[in-house]
DNA sequence: CCTATATATACCTTGACACGTATATACCAT
DNA sequence: ATGGTATATACGTGTCAAGGTATATATAGG
């Protein structure tokens, strides 16, 4: 069984997550909303139904899906030690973000430039 | 360059995060401490420096990693329109509860149709 | 210089997984 | 039953990442 981390790993099932934030959707609006072949769309819906994130009703043909609390909290329940730590860097990360932002689907692989060692104490 | 996500996704970086919160930690305190094999610590150490969660300053030959807040920060920030649901889940499963202390006993199958999806173009 | 210690990297192998295509199943309507 | 729609699954394929082993680099001390 895969930990909720790994499969929020995948892009495609957070965004279906955060579509099922708002309310409950069938497969064929995901699949509209997202841009996602069906299969696809099914596929990841079984990932994330067997770690617990969604769980489907039946209408007619459809099934409709909606979130479930447990997996991501977990991961909030991972994350809290760390809140500590960074109260102290809030303005940090609004720099990060942004960078985040502009630079989003460039790949970069740098050969091995990585940290200049300077004499510490 | 991956996501934040899929770098806590491996379940040794998240033991070395845990393990840095307390504070800054040489390699080898890490191999140690998580009985891990060195150049596994050595190489999942390069993709969280790699990935901004960990920097490293020089004592020695010792290299001492810390922690840096944005790319968790970053999963908080994903993780936040979560919480509006959980509250509001939590709700709902009260009143559930409460419905359900005075049918005690019913199975339930729901078959509501909130949503009503249009036809395909 | 030589050795020991501490850390980083190279190479190889293996397994997981995400995707596309095709097909199967389920349900509704006529 | 037939056809149409909605969703699920099977299969083959390519990619990528993690682990193990061996080795390379850096630094301290004699």
């Amino acid at each position: 069984m895969a930990s909720a981390f790994a499969i929020i790993a995948e892009p495609n099932r957070r965004a279906i997550l955060r579509l099922l934030v708002s309310s409950q959707q069938s497969v064929g609006e995901i699949e509209r909303r997202l841009r996602m072949p069906q299969p696809t769309v099914s596929k990841h819906l079984r990932v994330l139904r067997e770690a617990g994130f969604v769980e489907s009703t039946v209408d007619a043909q459809r099934r409709l899906y909606r979130l479930k609390p447990e997996p991501l909290q977990e991961v909030e329940a991972w994350l809290a030690p760390f809140r500590r730590f960074w109260s102290a860097h809030v303005d940090a990360l609004e720099r990060h973000l942004d960078r985040m932002e502009s630079i989003d689907t460039n790949e970069k692989e740098d050969k091995e430039k990585t940290t200049r060692p300077k004499p510490r104490t």
